[in-house]
DNA sequence: ATGAATGTAAACACAATGTCCATATATTTC
DNA sequence: GAAATATATGGACATTGTGTTTACATTCAT
Protein backbone atom coordinates (compact mmCIF):
# COMPACT_ATOMS: atom_id res chain seq x y z
CA UNK A 1 0.00 0.00 0.00
CA UNK A 2 2.69 2.55 -1.36
CA UNK A 3 0.99 5.78 -1.34
CA UNK A 4 2.80 7.62 -3.74
CA UNK A 5 3.49 11.31 -3.07
CA UNK A 6 3.58 13.68 -5.29
CA UNK A 7 6.67 15.96 -5.65
CA UNK A 8 4.93 19.00 -6.94
CA UNK A 9 3.62 21.02 -3.96
CA UNK A 10 -0.31 20.17 -4.53
CA UNK A 11 -2.00 18.06 -7.10
CA UNK A 12 -4.62 15.71 -6.25
CA UNK A 13 -7.30 13.55 -6.96
CA UNK A 14 -10.91 13.49 -5.26
CA UNK A 15 -12.01 12.08 -2.49
CA UNK A 16 -11.26 11.86 1.46
CA UNK A 17 -7.78 11.67 3.05
CA UNK A 18 -7.55 10.99 6.64
CA UNK A 19 -8.41 13.65 8.95
CA UNK A 20 -4.91 13.77 10.92
CA UNK A 21 -3.03 13.77 7.33
CA UNK A 22 -5.37 16.51 6.62
CA UNK A 23 -4.95 18.45 9.74
CA UNK A 24 -1.06 18.35 10.16
CA UNK A 25 -0.75 19.52 6.10
CA UNK A 26 -2.87 22.55 6.97
CA UNK A 27 -1.12 23.37 10.32
CA UNK A 28 2.31 23.31 8.52
CA UNK A 29 1.07 24.79 5.35
CA UNK A 30 -0.24 28.00 7.77
CA UNK A 31 2.67 28.22 9.72
CA UNK A 32 5.01 28.29 6.87
CA UNK A 33 2.44 30.90 5.18
CA UNK A 34 2.60 32.95 8.27
CA UNK A 35 6.45 33.54 9.02
CA UNK A 36 7.50 33.80 5.46
CA UNK A 37 4.82 36.53 4.05
CA UNK A 38 2.88 37.14 6.93
CA UNK A 39 -0.36 38.24 8.00
CA UNK A 40 -1.11 40.10 4.90
CA UNK A 41 -0.60 37.50 2.52
CA UNK A 42 -2.30 35.05 5.30
CA UNK A 43 -5.50 33.70 3.24
CA UNK A 44 -7.46 31.00 3.75
CA UNK A 45 -7.46 30.40 -0.10
CA UNK A 46 -3.83 30.79 -0.26
CA UNK A 47 -3.10 28.24 2.98
CA UNK A 48 -6.20 25.69 0.84
CA UNK A 49 -3.51 26.02 -1.77
CA UNK A 50 -0.59 25.60 -0.52
CA UNK A 51 -1.73 22.64 2.23
CA UNK A 52 -4.02 20.58 -0.88
CA UNK A 53 -6.61 21.30 1.12
CA UNK A 54 -10.11 22.51 -0.06
CA UNK A 55 -11.23 25.84 1.16
CA UNK A 56 -14.52 24.14 2.36
CA UNK A 57 -12.49 21.81 4.72
CA UNK A 58 -10.85 24.92 6.59
CA UNK A 59 -14.13 26.00 7.07
CA UNK A 60 -15.35 23.48 8.82
CA UNK A 61 -12.86 23.00 11.02
CA UNK A 62 -11.65 26.54 11.99
CA UNK A 63 -13.76 29.62 13.05
CA UNK A 64 -12.26 32.19 11.67
CA UNK A 65 -9.44 32.97 9.62
CA UNK A 66 -7.60 34.16 12.85
CA UNK A 67 -8.00 30.64 14.64
CA UNK A 68 -6.00 29.62 11.96
CA UNK A 69 -3.35 31.66 12.32
CA UNK A 70 -2.86 31.38 15.35
CA UNK A 71 -2.72 27.66 15.00
CA UNK A 72 -0.75 27.82 12.15
CA UNK A 73 1.55 30.24 14.59
CA UNK A 74 1.88 27.65 18.06
CA UNK A 75 2.30 24.70 15.40
CA UNK A 76 5.38 26.37 13.94
CA UNK A 77 6.78 27.95 17.10
CA UNK A 78 6.02 25.54 19.60
CA UNK A 79 5.40 26.00 23.35
CA UNK A 80 8.66 27.59 23.86
CA UNK A 81 7.71 28.39 27.23
CA UNK A 82 10.14 28.93 30.56
CA UNK A 83 10.76 31.04 33.35
CA UNK A 84 13.84 31.00 35.96
CA UNK A 85 13.67 31.14 39.11
CA UNK A 86 17.24 31.53 40.78
CA UNK A 87 15.67 33.38 43.53
CA UNK A 88 17.29 36.73 42.54
CA UNK A 89 14.16 38.35 41.13
CA UNK A 90 15.48 41.28 39.42
CA UNK A 91 18.19 38.57 37.45
CA UNK A 92 14.78 36.47 36.46
CA UNK A 93 12.85 39.66 35.47
CA UNK A 94 15.69 40.68 33.64
CA UNK A 95 17.05 37.68 31.66
CA UNK A 96 13.04 36.80 30.67
CA UNK A 97 13.15 40.11 29.66
CA UNK A 98 16.20 39.87 27.25
CA UNK A 99 14.96 36.34 26.10
CA UNK A 100 11.45 38.04 24.82
CA UNK A 101 13.30 41.06 23.45
CA UNK A 102 15.71 38.25 21.35
CA UNK A 103 13.09 36.59 20.27
CA UNK A 104 10.80 39.45 18.94
CA UNK A 105 13.86 41.08 17.23
CA UNK A 106 15.68 38.12 15.98
CA UNK A 107 13.04 36.14 14.55
CA UNK A 108 10.15 35.97 12.64
CA UNK A 109 7.90 36.19 15.67
CA UNK A 110 8.43 39.53 15.73
CA UNK A 111 6.64 40.92 12.87
CA UNK A 112 3.99 37.27 13.08
CA UNK A 113 3.13 38.45 16.91
CA UNK A 114 2.02 41.76 15.87
CA UNK A 115 0.50 41.01 13.19
CA UNK A 116 -1.55 38.55 15.67
CA UNK A 117 -2.32 41.08 17.92
CA UNK A 118 -3.17 43.81 15.49
CA UNK A 119 -5.67 41.21 13.79
CA UNK A 120 -7.22 40.50 16.88
CA UNK A 121 -8.21 44.24 17.37
CA UNK A 122 -11.05 43.45 14.98
CA UNK A 123 -11.60 39.76 15.35
CA UNK A 124 -13.31 38.93 18.37
CA UNK A 125 -12.66 34.84 17.72
CA UNK A 126 -9.12 35.36 17.75
CA UNK A 127 -9.24 37.80 20.34
CA UNK A 128 -10.51 35.45 22.90
CA UNK A 129 -8.04 32.57 21.34
CA UNK A 130 -5.06 34.52 21.70
CA UNK A 131 -6.36 36.27 25.27
CA UNK A 132 -6.76 32.24 26.21
CA UNK A 133 -3.61 30.36 24.40
CA UNK A 134 -1.04 33.03 24.52
CA UNK A 135 -1.13 35.83 26.62
CA UNK A 136 -3.33 34.29 29.66
CA UNK A 137 -0.44 31.26 30.51
CA UNK A 138 2.56 33.79 29.79
CA UNK A 139 0.93 36.17 32.30
CA UNK A 140 0.77 33.84 34.59
CA UNK A 141 3.75 32.77 34.69
CA UNK A 142 5.10 36.38 35.42
CA UNK A 143 2.73 36.85 38.38
CA UNK A 144 3.72 33.53 39.92
CA UNK A 145 7.70 34.49 39.51
CA UNK A 146 6.27 38.19 41.33
CA UNK A 147 4.71 35.74 44.09
CA UNK A 148 7.56 34.07 45.06
CA UNK A 149 9.87 36.86 45.41
CA UNK A 150 7.53 38.86 47.36
CA UNK A 151 6.79 35.93 49.66
CA UNK A 152 10.82 35.44 49.48
CA UNK A 153 10.28 39.73 51.28
CA UNK A 154 11.96 40.59 48.23
CA UNK A 155 9.30 43.16 47.44
CA UNK A 156 6.74 45.11 48.67
CA UNK A 157 3.97 43.45 50.17
CA UNK A 158 1.22 47.00 48.56
CA UNK A 159 2.55 45.61 44.95
CA UNK A 160 -0.26 44.37 42.43
CA UNK A 161 1.55 41.98 40.72
CA UNK A 162 -0.59 42.23 37.91
CA UNK A 163 0.35 46.11 37.41
CA UNK A 164 3.94 44.78 37.32
CA UNK A 165 3.57 42.53 34.35
CA UNK A 166 1.85 45.42 32.11
CA UNK A 167 4.89 47.75 33.34
CA UNK A 168 7.55 45.08 32.18
CA UNK A 169 5.80 43.36 29.21
CA UNK A 170 3.65 45.87 28.73
CA UNK A 171 6.39 48.30 27.85
CA UNK A 172 7.97 45.74 25.70
CA UNK A 173 4.95 45.39 23.59
CA UNK A 174 4.07 49.11 23.54
CA UNK A 175 7.63 49.10 21.15
CA UNK A 176 6.56 46.08 19.22
CA UNK A 177 3.55 47.58 18.20
CA UNK A 178 4.03 51.22 17.81
CA UNK A 179 7.50 51.42 16.94
CA UNK A 180 8.61 55.10 17.98
CA UNK A 181 11.86 53.66 20.13
CA UNK A 182 14.02 50.49 19.68
CA UNK A 183 13.53 47.14 21.48
CA UNK A 184 16.93 46.97 23.01
CA UNK A 185 18.44 44.73 25.96
CA UNK A 186 19.44 48.03 27.56
CA UNK A 187 15.83 48.72 27.72
CA UNK A 188 14.85 45.46 28.73
CA UNK A 189 17.40 46.14 32.07
CA UNK A 190 16.40 50.02 32.23
CA UNK A 191 12.79 48.55 32.67
CA UNK A 192 13.95 46.30 35.84
CA UNK A 193 15.88 48.96 37.27
CA UNK A 194 13.42 51.84 36.98
CA UNK A 195 10.89 49.52 38.33
CA UNK A 196 13.21 47.78 41.50
CA UNK A 197 14.84 50.89 42.28
CA UNK A 198 12.03 53.61 41.77
CA UNK A 199 13.09 56.77 39.89
CA UNK A 200 11.71 59.14 42.08
CA UNK A 201 14.14 61.16 44.20
CA UNK A 202 13.23 62.10 47.94
CA UNK B 1 -25.97 82.68 -6.31
CA UNK B 2 -27.21 79.73 -4.49
CA UNK B 3 -26.52 76.53 -4.13
CA UNK B 4 -29.38 74.03 -3.09
CA UNK B 5 -28.59 71.51 -0.44
CA UNK B 6 -29.45 68.16 -1.09
CA UNK B 7 -31.36 67.26 1.95
CA UNK B 8 -31.24 63.67 1.29
CA UNK B 9 -27.78 62.20 2.02
CA UNK B 10 -26.61 61.66 -0.92
CA UNK B 11 -27.37 62.01 -4.22
CA UNK B 12 -25.83 64.41 -6.90
CA UNK B 13 -25.45 65.07 -10.57
CA UNK B 14 -21.86 64.78 -12.41
CA UNK B 15 -19.18 67.48 -12.53
CA UNK B 16 -16.30 68.86 -10.35
CA UNK B 17 -16.91 69.94 -6.96
CA UNK B 18 -15.25 72.68 -4.86
CA UNK B 19 -12.21 70.63 -3.55
CA UNK B 20 -12.36 71.60 0.01
CA UNK B 21 -16.42 70.77 0.24
CA UNK B 22 -15.67 67.34 -1.28
CA UNK B 23 -12.93 67.05 1.48
CA UNK B 24 -14.87 68.23 4.47
CA UNK B 25 -17.58 65.78 3.50
CA UNK B 26 -15.36 63.00 3.30
CA UNK B 27 -13.47 63.79 6.43
CA UNK B 28 -16.82 63.90 8.11
CA UNK B 29 -18.26 60.51 6.75
CA UNK B 30 -15.37 59.04 7.52
CA UNK B 31 -14.75 60.02 11.31
CA UNK B 32 -18.70 58.95 11.53
CA UNK B 33 -18.52 55.41 9.97
CA UNK B 34 -15.21 55.32 12.04
CA UNK B 35 -17.26 56.03 15.35
CA UNK B 36 -20.51 54.68 14.73
CA UNK B 37 -19.41 51.40 13.44
CA UNK B 38 -15.64 50.71 13.70
CA UNK B 39 -12.57 49.67 11.37
CA UNK B 40 -14.48 46.22 10.44
CA UNK B 41 -17.12 48.57 8.44
CA UNK B 42 -14.42 50.86 7.26
CA UNK B 43 -14.32 50.31 3.36
CA UNK B 44 -13.59 53.04 0.50
CA UNK B 45 -16.77 52.00 -0.61
CA UNK B 46 -18.73 53.09 1.83
CA UNK B 47 -16.96 55.79 2.95
CA UNK B 48 -18.01 56.98 -0.51
CA UNK B 49 -21.37 55.80 -0.40
CA UNK B 50 -21.87 58.29 3.03
CA UNK B 51 -19.79 61.16 1.80
CA UNK B 52 -21.51 61.47 -1.80
CA UNK B 53 -18.13 61.41 -3.08
CA UNK B 54 -16.80 58.83 -6.19
CA UNK B 55 -14.66 56.17 -5.35
CA UNK B 56 -11.99 57.67 -7.59
CA UNK B 57 -11.64 60.76 -5.77
CA UNK B 58 -10.95 59.14 -2.38
CA UNK B 59 -7.78 56.79 -4.35
CA UNK B 60 -6.56 59.94 -5.53
CA UNK B 61 -6.26 62.10 -1.98
CA UNK B 62 -5.81 59.34 0.18
CA UNK B 63 -2.59 56.47 -0.04
CA UNK B 64 -4.24 53.72 1.94
CA UNK B 65 -7.69 52.81 3.43
CA UNK B 66 -5.72 53.50 6.81
CA UNK B 67 -4.77 57.03 5.77
CA UNK B 68 -7.92 57.83 5.09
CA UNK B 69 -9.42 56.36 8.52
CA UNK B 70 -6.77 58.24 10.28
CA UNK B 71 -7.64 61.57 8.86
CA UNK B 72 -11.09 60.57 9.66
CA UNK B 73 -10.16 59.81 13.19
CA UNK B 74 -8.63 63.29 13.75
CA UNK B 75 -11.10 65.37 12.08
CA UNK B 76 -14.25 63.79 14.61
CA UNK B 77 -11.53 63.65 17.75
CA UNK B 78 -9.71 66.83 16.90
CA UNK B 79 -6.55 67.79 18.86
CA UNK B 80 -7.54 66.78 22.36
CA UNK B 81 -4.03 66.96 23.97
CA UNK B 82 -2.78 68.77 26.84
CA UNK B 83 -0.14 68.35 29.73
CA UNK B 84 -1.02 70.13 33.03
CA UNK B 85 2.22 70.90 34.80
CA UNK B 86 1.73 71.97 38.50
CA UNK B 87 5.38 71.22 39.71
CA UNK B 88 4.31 67.84 41.28
CA UNK B 89 5.22 65.12 38.88
CA UNK B 90 3.71 62.26 40.39
CA UNK B 91 0.19 64.37 40.72
CA UNK B 92 0.57 65.42 37.12
CA UNK B 93 1.33 62.13 35.61
CA UNK B 94 -1.42 60.55 37.49
CA UNK B 95 -4.10 63.19 36.23
CA UNK B 96 -2.29 61.99 32.29
CA UNK B 97 -2.94 58.75 33.01
CA UNK B 98 -6.57 59.09 34.34
CA UNK B 99 -7.54 61.00 31.78
CA UNK B 100 -6.29 58.63 28.83
CA UNK B 101 -7.75 55.85 30.94
CA UNK B 102 -11.43 57.59 30.68
CA UNK B 103 -11.16 58.65 26.97
CA UNK B 104 -10.11 55.14 25.87
CA UNK B 105 -12.54 53.23 28.89
CA UNK B 106 -15.58 55.58 28.59
CA UNK B 107 -16.01 56.65 24.61
CA UNK B 108 -15.48 55.20 21.21
CA UNK B 109 -11.76 56.12 21.22
CA UNK B 110 -10.90 53.22 23.32
CA UNK B 111 -11.95 51.16 20.74
CA UNK B 112 -11.53 53.15 17.47
CA UNK B 113 -7.57 53.65 18.62
CA UNK B 114 -6.67 49.88 18.94
CA UNK B 115 -8.40 49.13 15.98
CA UNK B 116 -6.05 51.63 14.20
CA UNK B 117 -2.93 50.27 15.63
CA UNK B 118 -3.98 46.98 14.53
CA UNK B 119 -4.33 47.87 11.10
CA UNK B 120 -1.47 49.54 11.40
CA UNK B 121 0.40 46.07 11.77
CA UNK B 122 -0.43 45.27 8.60
CA UNK B 123 -0.08 48.89 6.61
CA UNK B 124 2.67 50.21 6.57
CA UNK B 125 1.35 53.54 5.11
CA UNK B 126 -0.48 54.07 8.35
CA UNK B 127 1.93 52.65 10.73
CA UNK B 128 4.16 55.65 9.47
CA UNK B 129 1.41 58.61 9.60
CA UNK B 130 -0.07 56.87 13.22
CA UNK B 131 3.48 57.71 14.67
CA UNK B 132 4.23 61.25 12.80
CA UNK B 133 0.99 62.58 13.54
CA UNK B 134 -0.35 60.97 16.90
CA UNK B 135 2.31 58.23 19.38
CA UNK B 136 5.40 60.79 18.50
CA UNK B 137 3.87 64.10 19.77
CA UNK B 138 1.85 62.72 22.41
CA UNK B 139 5.35 60.77 23.70
CA UNK B 140 7.27 64.11 23.35
CA UNK B 141 4.61 65.74 25.73
CA UNK B 142 4.70 63.15 28.22
CA UNK B 143 9.13 63.06 27.71
CA UNK B 144 9.10 66.79 27.96
CA UNK B 145 7.19 66.91 31.29
CA UNK B 146 9.57 64.22 32.92
CA UNK B 147 12.73 66.20 31.93
CA UNK B 148 11.27 69.63 33.50
CA UNK B 149 10.44 67.10 36.65
CA UNK B 150 14.06 66.00 36.11
CA UNK B 151 15.45 69.56 36.27
CA UNK B 152 13.83 70.06 39.52
CA UNK B 153 15.12 67.43 41.04
CA UNK B 154 12.52 64.90 41.40
CA UNK B 155 13.75 62.05 39.49
CA UNK B 156 17.00 59.83 39.48
CA UNK B 157 19.16 61.65 37.13
CA UNK B 158 20.02 58.54 35.19
CA UNK B 159 16.61 57.75 34.37
CA UNK B 160 15.74 57.72 30.76
CA UNK B 161 12.61 59.72 30.31
CA UNK B 162 11.60 57.80 27.35
CA UNK B 163 11.85 54.07 29.19
CA UNK B 164 9.28 55.50 31.74
CA UNK B 165 6.87 56.83 28.95
CA UNK B 166 6.60 53.00 27.80
CA UNK B 167 6.12 51.90 31.79
CA UNK B 168 3.28 54.02 31.97
CA UNK B 169 1.02 54.59 28.62
CA UNK B 170 3.18 51.47 27.09
CA UNK B 171 1.23 49.45 30.07
CA UNK B 172 -2.00 51.46 29.57
CA UNK B 173 -1.69 50.15 25.47
CA UNK B 174 -1.08 46.77 26.71
CA UNK B 175 -4.52 46.25 28.93
CA UNK B 176 -6.10 48.42 25.86
CA UNK B 177 -4.72 45.69 22.90
CA UNK B 178 -4.29 42.62 24.89
CA UNK B 179 -7.32 42.71 27.65
CA UNK B 180 -6.49 40.60 30.20
CA UNK B 181 -6.94 42.93 32.93
CA UNK B 182 -9.34 45.93 32.97
CA UNK B 183 -7.85 49.41 32.35
CA UNK B 184 -8.81 51.42 35.90
CA UNK B 185 -8.32 54.34 37.56
CA UNK B 186 -6.38 52.01 40.34
CA UNK B 187 -4.25 50.54 37.59
CA UNK B 188 -3.63 54.85 36.78
CA UNK B 189 -2.51 55.16 40.29
CA UNK B 190 -0.75 52.36 40.74
CA UNK B 191 1.87 52.84 37.58
CA UNK B 192 2.79 56.00 38.71
CA UNK B 193 3.43 54.44 42.48
CA UNK B 194 5.02 51.68 41.59
CA UNK B 195 7.46 53.88 39.21
CA UNK B 196 8.33 56.40 41.02
CA UNK B 197 8.33 54.82 44.95
CA UNK B 198 10.16 51.43 43.14
CA UNK B 199 8.49 47.80 44.22
CA UNK B 200 11.79 46.87 45.78
CA UNK B 201 12.00 46.42 49.03
CA UNK B 202 15.50 46.44 50.74
C1' DA C 1 -18.57 -5.77 3.39
C1' DT C 2 -21.31 -2.06 4.20
C1' DG C 3 -22.74 2.46 5.60
C1' DA C 4 -21.77 6.73 7.80
C1' DA C 5 -18.59 10.37 8.01
C1' DT C 6 -15.94 13.51 5.77
C1' DG C 7 -12.69 15.39 2.26
C1' DT C 8 -12.67 16.96 -2.78
C1' DA C 9 -13.85 19.60 -6.96
C1' DA C 10 -16.63 22.84 -9.21
C1' DA C 11 -19.69 26.29 -9.35
C1' DC C 12 -22.12 30.23 -7.51
C1' DA C 13 -23.28 34.77 -5.22
C1' DC C 14 -21.37 38.54 -2.91
C1' DA C 15 -18.42 42.33 -1.35
C1' DA C 16 -14.56 45.13 -1.88
C1' DT C 17 -10.40 46.69 -4.37
C1' DG C 18 -8.30 49.25 -7.86
C1' DT C 19 -8.46 51.19 -12.58
C1' DC C 20 -10.49 52.50 -16.86
C1' DC C 21 -13.37 55.92 -19.62
C1' DA C 22 -16.27 59.89 -21.21
C1' DT C 23 -18.56 63.74 -19.45
C1' DA C 24 -19.69 67.74 -16.70
C1' DT C 25 -18.48 71.34 -13.89
C1' DA C 26 -15.22 74.55 -11.12
C1' DT C 27 -11.21 77.22 -11.27
C1' DT C 28 -7.66 79.68 -13.54
C1' DT C 29 -5.84 82.45 -17.16
C1' DC C 30 -6.02 85.64 -20.68
C1' DG D 1 -16.18 87.77 -20.07
C1' DA D 2 -14.42 83.72 -22.62
C1' DA D 3 -11.20 80.07 -23.24
C1' DA D 4 -8.15 76.71 -21.16
C1' DT D 5 -7.22 73.67 -17.64
C1' DA D 6 -7.99 70.83 -13.70
C1' DT D 7 -10.64 67.58 -11.47
C1' DA D 8 -14.98 65.30 -9.60
C1' DT D 9 -18.55 62.28 -11.29
C1' DG D 10 -21.07 57.95 -12.94
C1' DG D 11 -20.55 53.69 -14.99
C1' DA D 12 -18.14 49.80 -16.38
C1' DC D 13 -14.55 46.41 -15.88
C1' DA D 14 -11.21 42.87 -14.13
C1' DT D 15 -9.43 40.86 -9.94
C1' DT D 16 -9.36 38.92 -5.43
C1' DG D 17 -11.08 36.90 -1.29
C1' DT D 18 -15.15 35.18 1.37
C1' DG D 19 -18.52 31.91 2.29
C1' DT D 20 -22.02 28.38 0.63
C1' DT D 21 -24.02 24.71 -2.08
C1' DT D 22 -23.94 20.36 -4.70
C1' DA D 23 -22.42 16.00 -6.44
C1' DC D 24 -19.04 12.65 -5.85
C1' DA D 25 -15.09 9.76 -3.95
C1' DT D 26 -12.72 7.73 -0.34
C1' DT D 27 -11.76 6.44 4.43
C1' DC D 28 -13.09 4.62 8.85
C1' DA D 29 -15.94 2.06 12.04
C1' DT D 30 -19.07 -1.58 12.78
Amino acid sequence: MVTQQAPEPARRGRGRRPAAEVRREVLRAAGELLLTEGMAAFTIERVAALSGASRVTLYKWWPSKGALALDGYFDAVGPTLAFPDTGDIAADLTAQLRAFVHLMRDTRAGRVMPELIGHAQTDPELSALLRERYSAPRRALAVEALERAKERGRLREDVDPEVVVDQLWGACYHRLLIPDQPLTDEFAEALVRNLLAGIGRP
